[in-house]
DNA sequence: TGCTTGCATGTAAGCGCTTACAAGGCCATA
DNA sequence: TATGGCCTTGTAAGCGCTTACATGCAAGCA
């Protein structure tokens, strides 16, 4: 069209060093076999002309488009935007950009994402959680794509994983509570549908509830979207029952911190008159007062681990299907004995 | 190479349709003058075969990628975040994709990812901020590439902008402490090279108190990093000061809480013994108690004007070059009347 | 010296689309 | 009925690279 200037072509730089496009392309791409001389001849001319190289057709014609695709719940989540920081930040390092799409935990939206990706000629893919809509797989089976999914300890062939258990955790928090003496828990959780996270560790809390002979009644489980406005009211709405609980799980320290700040506001001593605990380790949990007891997730970790088993992936190198990465308690001060006193 | 089983091309679609490429290539691409005879045949074509237009050919033959590139400090800081989300949202359904890179403050890893995104074939560009290499603008007009800023409200022909004044809101924040009574004024900032919005604020801060006839000595500006732990550290450093201040001016939210939290747990009544302003108005702000004074930053406005805008401009339209929205203050209870009863 | 071997380089055929231009068909007008 | 114009569709030339294959040359060996 109305080009004004013309960018400078592989071409004009073969014609200023005297030499073929193949060779200069070799020389790009690092291909083995380039004596020094032409190396040199090649970047010299690079550097004269300001080359550089075009991203589409490189990627039409090797087939690597050199960007991987990230499908993610939200970036409105401190924990998965950490993750999916320090994973560019590595990608980087291994020279891949990341395409984001994000699909507010609605599955059929995270599957269209991924069609897009995919057309958009990804030559990876990360999907956060084990929940998604069968015809993921297979589209990602039919194109022989490479993948990983993280942030779940779920062991499936289908779905390679870079994770770490939410179940035990879990288990072990509401355990906690029990030793404590706590017999009326409450469960403070995002929606579980199309969130094997929440539903896993829910289950978690679930199960060592029952196992201790201390079921937890359904209106002392509350379910609600993500954010800090969320566990505020869900502990309004907590207090106003007739036997409150006295110790709370909260399915994430956002949600935990919504909690705690409404007790603090509403004058409840935690973790005299109420124990919370959180999950995902936020730098701000420890220094809430009281700092919060949680499970230390290993966000960054998997950020840094998916990009390069990803990237191995890509270049032809099998991993292990899964890798399960530590997600430790860390018991702070907002879990306490249970008051008899009160 | 071993690519076992072909995938449909749009030549075998128009074979399928009985039509020629061209044709194809138009109803996919919407074109008009299309009848609507020959849509249907098409559309049936491509649904039988299952195809799926090859990006980066596409690509290369249209010279557009249908993504758009932002440059962010950090995702890690969730102002960003949010801004991002919405971005990416709105962008999708302009059917862009978006290409994600970030720099941690550092304007040579800016530029050199500006040209990584311009190599990738991106339609156009977000920045963030006003803080950039020269050579950054430089590139972006020989390409021609549709840009923008954002985040600042700083009016410069160069560069067009999505944005709020930064100045201002600190400005008043400053005179709503000063005329509160406070004359020991503080300030926590994070770094200000090469970071015009931190720079800014901190430009109001310091001009509310210079014209109060209430310079803030150097001792009383604590510079740190963004993050609740080094909020929390200020405050310490701060109280150990001979004269500790009564009011504190945060750069951020994320800071302001730090300093709270450290505050509520050295037992500093606020805002009885001390007064606390954040910047950003995060969702946590008003769940604080007490409630956190701040100034409401346009974050998610921001995203979904920058992708109308962008996308407007990549098409070809002609838009305003600065945009100004309102970051209005939001006067809580952090910040009281001095305390002289002290 | 003559032949093979292997490495460095060149040639040119795509990669899978888009789009300028050509061509054909149809209707309205004269 | 002949002519022009408009609208739809087809033809084919790229888009700017990569890479399989061909080629040439130097070294190694008998």
């Amino acid at each position: 069209m109305n080009k004004q200037l013309q960018h400078t072509l592989l071409a004009d730089v073969a014609k200023e060093a005297g030499v073929s496009t193949a060779s200069v392309s070799r020389v790009l791409n690092r291909a083995p076999c380039v004596s020094n001389q032409l190396r040199v001849r090649v970047e010299a001319a690079v550097d004269k002309l300001g080359y550089v190289p075009h991203g589409s057709a490189r990627a039409l014609a090797s087939r690597r488009i050199g960007a991987i695709g990230a499908l993610v719940p939200t970036l409105d989540n401190s924990i998965f935007s950490t993750g999916i920081n320090r994973l560019e930040q590595r990608l980087k390092h291994h020279d891949y950009r990341l395409l984001i799409a994000t699909y507010r935990y609605d599955l059929d939206d995270e599957l269209e994402a991924l069609h897009t990706l995919i057309q958009q000629g990804v030559d990876g893919l990360v999907l956060i959680g084990h929940d998604h809509r069968p015809s993921a797989l297979t589209t990602l089976r039919r194109r022989q794509l490479p993948f990983l999914t993280c942030w779940h300890g779920i062991d499936d062939a289908d779905w390679p994983s870079i994770g770490f258990d939410n179940i035990a955790p879990a288990h072990a928090l509401a355990e906690h509570l029990l030793s404590l003496g706590h017999r009326r828990l409450a469960i403070v959780s995002a929606p579980i549908e199309n969130n094997d996270r929440a539903r896993s560790r829910m289950q978690g809390f679930l199960k060592a509830a029952e196992q201790a002979d201390c079921a937890i009644p359904p209106d002392h489980i509350i379910t609600v979207h993500y954010g800090i406005a969320e566990g505020f009211q869900a502990l309004e709405t907590l207090m106003r029952l007739k036997m409150p609980p006295t110790a709370i799980l909260c399915g994430n320290d956002t949600l935990a911190f919504g909690v705690m700040l409404a007790a603090q506001r509403a004058g409840i001593r935690i973790p005299e008159d109420l124990s919370v605990t959180g999950f995902d380790d936020l730098p701000q949990a420890r220094f809430m007062t009281p700092a919060l007891t949680t499970v230390a997730v290993p966000a960054t970790d998997i950020g840094y681990q998916v990009a390069d088993t990803l990237v191995a992936r890509i270049e032809g190198e099998t991993r292990p299907n899964q890798q399960l990465l530590d997600a430790p308690l860390v018991i702070r001060d907002s879990t306490g004995p249970l008051n008899t006193s009160a």
